[in-house]
DNA sequence: GAAGAAATGTGAGCAGCGCTCTTGATTTTC
DNA sequence: GAAAATCAAGAGCGCTGCTCACATTTCTTC
Protein backbone atom coordinates (compact mmCIF):
# COMPACT_ATOMS: atom_id res chain seq x y z
CA UNK A 1 0.00 0.00 0.00
CA UNK A 2 0.86 3.37 -0.32
CA UNK A 3 3.09 3.20 -3.63
CA UNK A 4 2.23 7.16 -4.48
CA UNK A 5 5.40 8.04 -5.46
CA UNK A 6 6.85 9.67 -8.31
CA UNK A 7 7.64 6.14 -9.96
CA UNK A 8 11.15 6.49 -10.60
CA UNK A 9 11.76 2.67 -9.88
CA UNK A 10 14.97 1.21 -9.30
CA UNK A 11 18.37 3.25 -9.78
CA UNK A 12 18.67 5.40 -6.57
CA UNK A 13 17.47 5.06 -3.76
CA UNK A 14 18.04 8.86 -2.20
CA UNK A 15 17.43 8.15 1.40
CA UNK A 16 13.56 10.28 0.83
CA UNK A 17 11.20 7.06 0.95
CA UNK A 18 12.49 3.72 0.64
CA UNK A 19 11.31 0.00 0.05
CA UNK A 20 9.17 -1.83 2.29
CA UNK A 21 12.60 -3.93 3.22
CA UNK A 22 14.50 -0.92 4.46
CA UNK A 23 11.55 0.60 5.88
CA UNK A 24 10.78 -2.42 8.13
CA UNK A 25 14.58 -3.03 8.76
CA UNK A 26 15.14 0.64 10.17
CA UNK A 27 11.85 -0.23 12.27
CA UNK A 28 13.00 -3.50 13.33
CA UNK A 29 16.44 -2.03 14.65
CA UNK A 30 14.13 0.46 16.36
CA UNK A 31 12.14 -1.80 18.10
CA UNK A 32 15.19 -3.98 19.18
CA UNK A 33 16.34 -1.32 20.81
CA UNK A 34 13.30 0.10 22.70
CA UNK A 35 12.93 -3.25 23.87
CA UNK A 36 16.36 -3.93 25.15
CA UNK A 37 16.28 -0.59 26.96
CA UNK A 38 13.03 -2.03 28.72
CA UNK A 39 14.77 -5.10 29.81
CA UNK A 40 17.92 -2.99 30.66
CA UNK A 41 15.80 -0.91 33.01
CA UNK A 42 13.66 -3.82 34.71
CA UNK A 43 16.67 -6.33 34.76
CA UNK A 44 20.18 -4.54 34.47
CA UNK A 45 22.75 -4.87 31.65
CA UNK A 46 23.95 -8.51 33.10
CA UNK A 47 20.75 -10.41 32.48
CA UNK A 48 20.23 -8.83 29.10
CA UNK A 49 19.35 -11.57 26.78
CA UNK A 50 19.44 -11.08 23.13
CA UNK A 51 16.75 -14.96 23.02
CA UNK A 52 14.08 -12.72 25.57
CA UNK A 53 14.45 -9.71 23.28
CA UNK A 54 13.73 -11.41 20.72
CA UNK A 55 10.83 -13.89 22.02
CA UNK A 56 9.25 -10.24 23.08
CA UNK A 57 9.16 -8.82 19.24
CA UNK A 58 7.60 -12.38 18.54
CA UNK A 59 11.31 -13.39 16.14
CA UNK A 60 12.46 -16.59 16.14
CA UNK A 61 15.70 -16.41 18.30
CA UNK A 62 17.96 -16.67 15.45
CA UNK A 63 16.13 -14.47 13.56
CA UNK A 64 17.66 -11.53 15.76
CA UNK A 65 20.70 -12.02 14.45
CA UNK A 66 19.99 -10.18 11.32
CA UNK A 67 19.47 -6.83 12.60
CA UNK A 68 22.00 -7.54 15.90
CA UNK A 69 25.91 -8.48 15.09
CA UNK A 70 26.05 -9.90 19.05
CA UNK A 71 25.26 -9.44 23.16
CA UNK A 72 28.50 -6.70 23.02
CA UNK A 73 27.01 -4.88 20.26
CA UNK A 74 23.79 -4.11 21.08
CA UNK A 75 25.34 -3.34 24.38
CA UNK A 76 27.40 -1.03 22.92
CA UNK A 77 24.57 0.30 21.26
CA UNK A 78 22.59 0.88 24.41
CA UNK A 79 25.83 2.48 25.94
CA UNK A 80 25.66 5.18 23.09
CA UNK A 81 21.97 5.43 23.53
CA UNK A 82 22.09 5.79 27.60
CA UNK A 83 25.28 8.24 26.59
CA UNK A 84 22.97 10.36 24.52
CA UNK A 85 20.08 10.28 26.50
CA UNK A 86 22.08 11.49 29.40
CA UNK A 87 23.69 14.54 27.68
CA UNK A 88 20.57 15.84 26.49
CA UNK A 89 18.45 15.79 29.98
CA UNK A 90 21.91 17.34 31.40
CA UNK A 91 22.53 19.88 28.40
CA UNK A 92 18.87 20.72 28.75
CA UNK A 93 19.19 21.86 32.42
CA UNK A 94 22.40 23.11 32.01
CA UNK A 95 20.88 25.96 29.09
CA UNK A 96 18.14 26.23 30.90
CA UNK A 97 20.03 28.67 33.28
CA UNK A 98 21.51 32.19 32.33
CA UNK A 99 25.13 31.90 30.96
CA UNK A 100 26.63 34.34 33.59
CA UNK A 101 25.49 32.39 36.64
CA UNK A 102 27.88 30.57 36.69
CA UNK A 103 27.56 28.79 39.98
CA UNK A 104 23.96 27.94 39.00
CA UNK A 105 25.28 26.28 35.48
CA UNK A 106 26.98 23.88 37.95
CA UNK A 107 24.37 23.36 40.14
CA UNK A 108 21.96 22.32 36.98
CA UNK A 109 24.35 20.74 35.39
CA UNK A 110 25.21 18.28 38.80
CA UNK A 111 21.66 18.11 39.65
CA UNK A 112 20.45 16.62 36.15
CA UNK A 113 23.37 14.01 36.31
CA UNK A 114 22.32 12.93 39.64
CA UNK A 115 18.54 12.94 38.43
CA UNK A 116 19.23 10.84 35.46
CA UNK A 117 21.07 8.61 37.17
CA UNK A 118 18.44 7.82 39.78
CA UNK A 119 16.34 7.26 37.02
CA UNK A 120 18.17 5.68 34.96
CA UNK A 121 20.16 3.43 37.77
CA UNK A 122 21.13 0.67 35.15
CA UNK A 123 21.99 3.31 32.58
CA UNK A 124 24.24 4.43 35.06
CA UNK A 125 25.79 1.67 35.95
CA UNK A 126 26.19 0.85 32.04
CA UNK A 127 27.86 4.36 31.37
CA UNK A 128 30.28 4.04 35.06
CA UNK A 129 29.82 1.53 36.68
CA UNK A 130 32.30 -1.46 36.10
CA UNK A 131 32.75 -2.59 33.01
CA UNK A 132 30.49 -5.28 31.53
CA UNK A 133 31.73 -8.90 31.48
CA UNK A 134 34.80 -9.56 29.79
CA UNK A 135 33.10 -6.54 27.07
CA UNK A 136 35.39 -3.48 26.19
CA UNK A 137 33.67 -0.55 24.85
CA UNK A 138 34.91 0.04 21.55
CA UNK A 139 36.53 3.67 21.86
CA UNK A 140 35.45 4.66 18.45
CA UNK A 141 32.11 4.23 19.34
CA UNK A 142 31.49 5.75 22.68
CA UNK A 143 33.93 8.06 23.83
CA UNK A 144 33.18 10.61 21.18
CA UNK A 145 29.27 11.09 22.43
CA UNK A 146 30.51 10.61 26.06
CA UNK A 147 32.56 13.34 26.36
CA UNK A 148 29.49 15.74 25.72
CA UNK A 149 28.96 16.18 29.15
CA UNK A 150 32.94 16.65 30.26
CA UNK A 151 32.69 19.32 27.37
CA UNK A 152 30.03 21.47 29.56
CA UNK A 153 32.39 21.41 32.58
CA UNK A 154 35.07 22.23 30.17
CA UNK A 155 32.91 25.11 28.52
CA UNK A 156 31.66 26.07 32.45
CA UNK A 157 35.29 26.18 33.77
CA UNK A 158 36.58 28.66 30.84
CA UNK A 159 33.81 30.93 31.42
CA UNK A 160 35.11 30.80 35.12
CA UNK A 161 38.58 32.07 34.29
CA UNK A 162 36.98 34.71 31.59
CA UNK A 163 34.80 36.03 34.14
CA UNK A 164 37.60 36.27 37.11
CA UNK A 165 35.77 33.77 39.19
CA UNK A 166 38.31 30.99 39.39
CA UNK A 167 38.84 29.97 43.07
CA UNK A 168 42.66 29.91 44.33
CA UNK A 169 43.98 26.21 43.94
CA UNK A 170 46.10 26.46 46.52
CA UNK A 171 42.78 26.18 48.40
CA UNK A 172 41.97 23.18 47.13
CA UNK A 173 45.20 21.71 47.87
CA UNK A 174 46.43 21.91 44.32
CA UNK A 175 50.16 22.66 43.61
CA UNK A 176 50.91 23.75 39.99
CA UNK A 177 53.66 22.38 38.77
CA UNK A 178 52.08 19.07 39.94
CA UNK A 179 49.05 19.78 38.31
CA UNK A 180 51.09 21.07 35.41
CA UNK A 181 52.65 17.68 34.77
CA UNK A 182 49.37 15.57 35.47
CA UNK A 183 47.26 17.10 32.85
CA UNK A 184 49.73 19.37 30.99
CA UNK A 185 49.72 16.85 27.84
CA UNK A 186 46.07 16.21 27.90
CA UNK A 187 45.39 20.02 26.70
CA UNK A 188 47.23 19.16 23.33
CA UNK A 189 43.72 16.91 22.96
CA UNK A 190 41.47 17.40 20.08
CA UNK A 191 38.46 17.98 23.44
CA UNK A 192 40.43 21.01 24.18
CA UNK A 193 41.32 22.76 20.68
CA UNK A 194 40.31 26.56 20.95
CA UNK A 195 39.80 26.92 24.64
CA UNK A 196 42.12 29.20 26.85
CA UNK A 197 42.68 26.36 29.71
CA UNK A 198 45.80 26.10 31.64
CA UNK A 199 46.71 22.82 33.63
CA UNK A 200 45.69 24.10 36.89
CA UNK A 201 42.58 25.04 35.80
CA UNK A 202 42.30 21.95 34.12
CA UNK A 203 42.88 19.91 37.15
CA UNK A 204 40.68 21.89 38.93
CA UNK A 205 37.49 21.01 36.73
CA UNK A 206 38.85 17.35 36.90
CA UNK A 207 38.67 17.65 40.53
CA UNK A 208 35.23 18.86 40.71
CA UNK A 209 34.20 16.03 38.21
CA UNK A 210 35.74 13.30 39.87
CA UNK A 211 33.93 14.32 43.04
CA UNK A 212 30.24 15.05 41.52
CA UNK A 213 30.21 11.33 39.76
CA UNK A 214 31.77 9.91 42.96
CA UNK A 215 28.64 11.54 44.95
CA UNK A 216 26.50 10.48 42.11
CA UNK A 217 28.11 6.80 41.84
CA UNK A 218 28.18 6.64 45.89
CA UNK A 219 24.45 7.47 46.02
CA UNK A 220 23.37 5.26 42.92
CA UNK A 221 24.91 2.12 44.30
CA UNK A 222 24.67 3.08 47.70
CA UNK A 223 28.46 2.78 48.77
CA UNK A 224 27.90 4.40 52.13
CA UNK A 225 24.74 2.03 53.20
CA UNK A 226 22.33 4.11 54.58
CA UNK A 227 21.77 7.39 54.12
CA UNK A 228 19.07 9.37 55.97
CA UNK A 229 19.09 12.27 54.23
CA UNK A 230 20.81 11.37 50.39
CA UNK A 231 19.60 14.44 49.01
CA UNK A 232 20.43 16.44 51.38
CA UNK A 233 24.00 15.12 51.56
CA UNK A 234 24.14 15.41 47.75
CA UNK A 235 24.13 19.23 47.92
CA UNK A 236 26.82 19.34 50.73
CA UNK A 237 28.94 17.62 47.84
CA UNK A 238 27.87 19.19 44.78
CA UNK A 239 28.63 22.58 47.07
CA UNK A 240 31.83 21.24 47.64
CA UNK A 241 32.50 20.46 44.04
CA UNK A 242 31.24 23.62 43.14
CA UNK A 243 33.95 25.56 44.96
CA UNK A 244 36.49 24.13 43.53
CA UNK A 245 35.48 25.59 39.86
CA UNK A 246 33.72 28.78 40.23
CA UNK A 247 33.70 31.55 43.54
CA UNK A 248 30.95 33.29 43.98
CA UNK A 249 32.57 36.73 43.18
CA UNK A 250 35.26 38.68 41.21
CA UNK A 251 38.56 37.38 42.75
CA UNK A 252 41.28 39.60 42.88
CA UNK B 1 49.89 -38.43 58.59
CA UNK B 2 50.50 -36.86 61.80
CA UNK B 3 48.12 -38.46 64.45
CA UNK B 4 50.52 -37.76 67.42
CA UNK B 5 47.72 -36.33 69.48
CA UNK B 6 45.83 -37.65 72.60
CA UNK B 7 43.45 -40.20 70.46
CA UNK B 8 40.28 -39.10 72.36
CA UNK B 9 39.02 -40.82 69.02
CA UNK B 10 34.72 -40.55 68.18
CA UNK B 11 32.48 -38.38 70.99
CA UNK B 12 33.25 -34.35 70.82
CA UNK B 13 35.10 -33.21 67.67
CA UNK B 14 36.24 -30.02 69.34
CA UNK B 15 37.70 -28.30 66.68
CA UNK B 16 40.92 -29.37 67.81
CA UNK B 17 41.38 -31.91 65.29
CA UNK B 18 38.75 -33.07 63.11
CA UNK B 19 38.03 -36.41 61.09
CA UNK B 20 39.39 -36.70 57.82
CA UNK B 21 35.95 -35.72 56.04
CA UNK B 22 35.92 -32.45 58.42
CA UNK B 23 39.55 -32.25 57.53
CA UNK B 24 38.70 -32.47 53.75
CA UNK B 25 35.80 -30.19 53.93
CA UNK B 26 37.52 -26.89 54.81
CA UNK B 27 40.74 -27.91 52.46
CA UNK B 28 38.33 -27.82 49.87
CA UNK B 29 36.21 -25.00 50.59
CA UNK B 30 39.85 -22.77 50.53
CA UNK B 31 40.31 -24.52 47.24
CA UNK B 32 37.31 -23.67 45.90
CA UNK B 33 37.74 -19.77 47.28
CA UNK B 34 40.92 -19.89 46.10
CA UNK B 35 40.60 -21.20 41.78
CA UNK B 36 37.53 -18.85 42.58
CA UNK B 37 39.61 -15.70 43.29
CA UNK B 38 42.07 -16.98 40.45
CA UNK B 39 39.05 -16.57 38.05
CA UNK B 40 37.75 -13.93 39.35
CA UNK B 41 40.88 -11.98 38.89
CA UNK B 42 41.50 -12.63 35.36
CA UNK B 43 38.31 -12.86 33.91
CA UNK B 44 35.80 -10.88 36.10
CA UNK B 45 33.18 -11.51 38.11
CA UNK B 46 30.69 -11.59 35.49
CA UNK B 47 31.88 -14.62 34.10
CA UNK B 48 32.67 -16.77 36.75
CA UNK B 49 31.58 -20.10 36.70
CA UNK B 50 30.67 -22.52 39.24
CA UNK B 51 31.42 -25.79 36.64
CA UNK B 52 34.50 -23.88 35.98
CA UNK B 53 36.11 -23.75 38.88
CA UNK B 54 34.58 -27.46 39.72
CA UNK B 55 36.66 -28.30 36.51
CA UNK B 56 39.84 -26.68 37.77
CA UNK B 57 39.31 -28.69 40.92
CA UNK B 58 38.87 -31.87 39.51
CA UNK B 59 35.41 -32.54 40.60
CA UNK B 60 32.12 -32.96 38.72
CA UNK B 61 30.04 -29.84 38.14
CA UNK B 62 27.04 -30.85 40.55
CA UNK B 63 29.52 -31.78 43.51
CA UNK B 64 30.70 -28.50 44.13
CA UNK B 65 27.03 -27.48 45.37
CA UNK B 66 27.77 -29.78 48.22
CA UNK B 67 30.00 -26.82 49.20
CA UNK B 68 28.96 -24.58 47.86
CA UNK B 69 25.22 -23.18 47.85
CA UNK B 70 24.84 -21.15 44.61
CA UNK B 71 27.13 -18.73 42.74
CA UNK B 72 25.40 -15.97 44.88
CA UNK B 73 26.93 -17.19 48.08
CA UNK B 74 30.66 -17.51 46.16
CA UNK B 75 29.99 -14.43 45.23
CA UNK B 76 29.30 -12.86 49.10
CA UNK B 77 32.31 -15.24 49.89
CA UNK B 78 34.47 -13.35 47.15
CA UNK B 79 33.45 -9.77 48.17
CA UNK B 80 33.84 -10.84 52.22
CA UNK B 81 37.04 -12.04 51.82
CA UNK B 82 37.96 -9.02 49.18
CA UNK B 83 36.87 -6.65 52.01
CA UNK B 84 38.80 -7.91 54.36
CA UNK B 85 42.38 -7.97 51.66
CA UNK B 86 41.87 -4.51 50.93
CA UNK B 87 41.04 -3.15 54.93
CA UNK B 88 44.54 -5.57 55.44
CA UNK B 89 46.42 -3.33 52.49
CA UNK B 90 45.22 0.01 54.00
CA UNK B 91 45.49 -0.19 57.09
CA UNK B 92 49.10 -1.96 56.94
CA UNK B 93 49.92 1.54 55.11
CA UNK B 94 47.87 3.75 57.56
CA UNK B 95 49.38 2.05 60.62
CA UNK B 96 53.13 2.33 59.61
CA UNK B 97 52.90 6.45 59.30
CA UNK B 98 53.26 8.08 62.89
CA UNK B 99 50.07 8.86 64.26
CA UNK B 100 50.35 12.41 64.89
CA UNK B 101 51.58 13.05 60.92
CA UNK B 102 47.71 13.47 59.89
CA UNK B 103 48.13 13.95 56.33
CA UNK B 104 50.67 11.58 56.03
CA UNK B 105 48.29 9.11 57.39
CA UNK B 106 45.42 10.34 54.82
CA UNK B 107 48.21 10.02 51.76
CA UNK B 108 49.13 6.37 52.91
CA UNK B 109 45.02 5.20 53.05
CA UNK B 110 44.65 6.89 49.83
CA UNK B 111 47.80 5.30 47.93
CA UNK B 112 47.22 2.12 49.63
CA UNK B 113 43.65 1.92 48.10
CA UNK B 114 45.00 3.19 44.41
CA UNK B 115 47.19 0.59 44.61
CA UNK B 116 45.04 -2.20 46.36
CA UNK B 117 42.68 -1.14 43.35
CA UNK B 118 44.96 -1.02 40.54
CA UNK B 119 45.98 -4.90 41.40
CA UNK B 120 43.15 -6.51 41.90
CA UNK B 121 40.81 -3.96 39.31
CA UNK B 122 38.35 -7.10 39.49
CA UNK B 123 38.06 -7.20 42.73
CA UNK B 124 37.95 -3.27 42.99
CA UNK B 125 34.79 -3.62 40.72
CA UNK B 126 32.62 -6.40 42.59
CA UNK B 127 33.20 -3.79 46.03
CA UNK B 128 33.00 -0.60 44.50
CA UNK B 129 31.32 -0.84 41.08
CA UNK B 130 28.07 -1.73 39.59
CA UNK B 131 25.96 -4.68 41.93
CA UNK B 132 26.79 -7.47 39.82
CA UNK B 133 24.03 -9.05 37.89
CA UNK B 134 20.52 -8.73 39.77
CA UNK B 135 22.65 -9.48 42.95
CA UNK B 136 21.95 -7.84 46.41
CA UNK B 137 24.61 -7.92 48.59
CA UNK B 138 23.73 -9.95 52.24
CA UNK B 139 24.14 -6.59 54.07
CA UNK B 140 24.62 -8.78 56.96
CA UNK B 141 27.39 -10.51 55.97
CA UNK B 142 28.83 -7.26 53.78
CA UNK B 143 28.83 -3.85 55.91
CA UNK B 144 30.62 -5.18 58.49
CA UNK B 145 34.27 -5.92 57.08
CA UNK B 146 33.12 -3.21 54.48
CA UNK B 147 33.09 -0.58 56.97
CA UNK B 148 36.77 -1.17 57.78
CA UNK B 149 38.04 1.41 55.70
CA UNK B 150 35.92 3.91 56.51
CA UNK B 151 36.53 3.67 60.17
CA UNK B 152 40.00 4.29 59.47
CA UNK B 153 38.89 7.48 57.92
CA UNK B 154 36.64 8.33 60.90
CA UNK B 155 39.72 7.86 63.31
CA UNK B 156 41.24 10.40 61.30
CA UNK B 157 38.91 13.38 61.39
CA UNK B 158 38.32 12.23 65.23
CA UNK B 159 42.13 12.92 65.45
CA UNK B 160 42.47 16.09 63.26
CA UNK B 161 39.59 17.51 65.46
CA UNK B 162 41.15 16.79 68.80
CA UNK B 163 44.71 18.37 67.15
CA UNK B 164 42.93 21.00 66.23
CA UNK B 165 43.59 20.82 62.51
CA UNK B 166 40.32 20.69 61.22
CA UNK B 167 40.00 23.27 57.83
CA UNK B 168 37.33 26.04 57.87
CA UNK B 169 33.90 24.18 56.36
CA UNK B 170 33.65 27.38 54.44
CA UNK B 171 36.57 26.71 52.38
CA UNK B 172 35.15 23.51 51.28
CA UNK B 173 31.61 25.23 50.69
CA UNK B 174 30.19 23.36 53.13
CA UNK B 175 27.46 25.18 54.87
CA UNK B 176 26.81 23.91 58.62
CA UNK B 177 22.96 23.76 58.92
CA UNK B 178 22.66 21.76 55.61
CA UNK B 179 25.54 19.46 56.90
CA UNK B 180 23.49 18.59 60.17
CA UNK B 181 20.28 18.15 58.73
CA UNK B 182 22.26 15.95 55.82
CA UNK B 183 24.45 13.82 58.17
CA UNK B 184 23.20 14.82 61.77
CA UNK B 185 21.33 11.33 61.99
CA UNK B 186 24.10 9.17 60.86
CA UNK B 187 26.10 10.01 63.86
CA UNK B 188 23.71 8.19 66.23
CA UNK B 189 24.86 4.84 64.54
CA UNK B 190 26.80 2.52 65.90
CA UNK B 191 29.60 3.08 64.15
CA UNK B 192 30.10 6.80 66.00
CA UNK B 193 29.64 5.50 69.46
CA UNK B 194 31.90 6.73 71.44
CA UNK B 195 33.16 9.28 68.71
CA UNK B 196 32.56 13.14 68.96
CA UNK B 197 32.46 14.23 65.85
CA UNK B 198 29.99 16.67 64.46
CA UNK B 199 27.91 16.95 61.90
CA UNK B 200 30.27 19.45 59.74
CA UNK B 201 33.36 17.67 59.87
CA UNK B 202 31.12 13.65 59.40
CA UNK B 203 30.18 15.58 56.46
CA UNK B 204 33.80 16.90 55.55
CA UNK B 205 35.18 13.33 55.98
CA UNK B 206 32.60 12.03 53.96
CA UNK B 207 33.47 14.60 50.97
CA UNK B 208 37.67 13.65 51.08
CA UNK B 209 36.11 9.78 51.02
CA UNK B 210 34.14 10.10 48.08
CA UNK B 211 36.44 12.19 46.16
CA UNK B 212 39.12 9.67 47.14
CA UNK B 213 36.90 6.94 45.72
CA UNK B 214 35.91 8.86 42.57
CA UNK B 215 39.71 8.86 41.62
CA UNK B 216 40.57 5.38 42.22
CA UNK B 217 37.36 4.62 40.59
CA UNK B 218 38.03 7.26 37.70
CA UNK B 219 41.17 5.50 36.93
CA UNK B 220 40.54 1.97 37.68
CA UNK B 221 37.59 1.92 35.38
CA UNK B 222 39.37 4.90 33.06
CA UNK B 223 36.17 7.20 32.88
CA UNK B 224 38.35 10.05 31.72
CA UNK B 225 39.73 8.35 28.63
CA UNK B 226 43.31 7.88 28.36
CA UNK B 227 45.47 10.18 30.98
CA UNK B 228 49.42 11.26 29.84
CA UNK B 229 50.20 10.72 33.83
CA UNK B 230 47.45 9.06 36.19
CA UNK B 231 49.79 8.70 38.92
CA UNK B 232 50.06 12.19 38.94
CA UNK B 233 46.56 13.11 38.44
CA UNK B 234 46.01 10.77 41.84
CA UNK B 235 48.65 12.86 43.65
CA UNK B 236 46.28 16.09 42.78
CA UNK B 237 43.31 14.77 43.77
CA UNK B 238 44.47 13.08 46.31
CA UNK B 239 46.35 16.29 47.78
CA UNK B 240 42.65 17.88 46.92
CA UNK B 241 40.46 15.53 49.39
CA UNK B 242 43.46 15.89 52.02
CA UNK B 243 42.84 19.32 52.19
CA UNK B 244 39.09 18.96 53.28
CA UNK B 245 39.93 17.03 56.42
CA UNK B 246 43.58 18.21 57.76
CA UNK B 247 45.43 21.03 57.14
CA UNK B 248 49.07 21.25 57.90
CA UNK B 249 49.62 23.60 60.42
CA UNK B 250 46.82 23.93 63.29
CA UNK B 251 44.35 26.42 62.85
CA UNK B 252 42.98 29.36 64.84
C1' DG C 1 8.12 -9.40 -16.95
C1' DA C 2 11.73 -13.00 -16.08
C1' DA C 3 15.95 -14.21 -13.85
C1' DG C 4 19.49 -13.73 -10.65
C1' DA C 5 21.15 -11.53 -6.35
C1' DA C 6 20.51 -10.07 -1.83
C1' DA C 7 18.06 -9.82 2.35
C1' DT C 8 15.01 -12.06 5.66
C1' DG C 9 12.43 -15.71 8.42
C1' DT C 10 12.63 -20.59 10.38
C1' DG C 11 14.21 -24.47 12.79
C1' DA C 12 17.69 -27.59 14.31
C1' DG C 13 21.81 -27.89 16.75
C1' DC C 14 26.23 -27.07 19.61
C1' DA C 15 28.41 -25.81 23.80
C1' DG C 16 28.09 -23.47 27.88
C1' DC C 17 25.63 -22.00 32.18
C1' DG C 18 23.01 -22.58 37.18
C1' DC C 19 20.83 -25.82 39.55
C1' DT C 20 18.15 -30.30 41.01
C1' DC C 21 17.65 -35.08 41.70
C1' DT C 22 18.82 -39.93 41.98
C1' DT C 23 22.12 -43.64 42.89
C1' DG C 24 25.74 -45.76 45.03
C1' DA C 25 29.88 -45.43 47.91
C1' DT C 26 32.20 -43.74 52.14
C1' DT C 27 32.54 -41.93 56.67
C1' DT C 28 30.74 -40.82 61.06
C1' DT C 29 27.77 -41.65 64.90
C1' DC C 30 25.31 -44.57 68.06
C1' DG D 1 27.63 -53.80 63.48
C1' DA D 2 23.54 -50.86 62.27
C1' DA D 3 21.84 -46.28 61.36
C1' DA D 4 22.65 -41.67 59.92
C1' DA D 5 25.06 -38.20 57.75
C1' DT D 6 28.22 -36.97 53.96
C1' DC D 7 29.96 -37.20 49.48
C1' DA D 8 31.14 -38.35 44.32
C1' DA D 9 29.09 -39.03 40.06
C1' DG D 10 25.90 -38.74 36.42
C1' DA D 11 21.64 -37.58 34.08
C1' DG D 12 18.63 -34.00 33.18
C1' DC D 13 15.91 -29.34 32.85
C1' DG D 14 15.71 -24.85 31.12
C1' DC D 15 18.22 -21.07 29.97
C1' DT D 16 21.99 -18.58 27.32
C1' DG D 17 24.96 -16.95 22.81
C1' DC D 18 25.73 -18.21 18.42
C1' DT D 19 26.04 -20.97 13.78
C1' DC D 20 24.28 -23.23 9.90
C1' DA D 21 21.23 -25.03 6.29
C1' DC D 22 17.09 -24.11 4.11
C1' DA D 23 12.82 -21.77 2.40
C1' DT D 24 10.76 -17.39 1.40
C1' DT D 25 10.44 -12.73 0.09
C1' DT D 26 12.10 -8.48 -1.83
C1' DC D 27 15.33 -5.93 -4.78
C1' DT D 28 18.07 -5.43 -8.87
C1' DT D 29 19.18 -6.19 -13.64
C1' DC D 30 18.42 -7.59 -18.11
Amino acid sequence: MDTSRRGDEASETPAADLGKRARHRIAVEADILRVARRHLASEGAASLSLRAVARDLGMVSSGIYRYVESRDELLTRLIVDSYTSLAEAVRTAHDAVPPDDLGGRWSALGHALRTWALEHPHDFALLYGSPVPDYEAPAERTTEVGTAVVALLIALVEDARVAGRVPDPADAGIDASRASAAVGPMLDDAMFAGTDLDPVMLAQGITAWTLLLGAVTSEVFSQLGPVPDSAALFEVLLAASSRLIVISSPAR
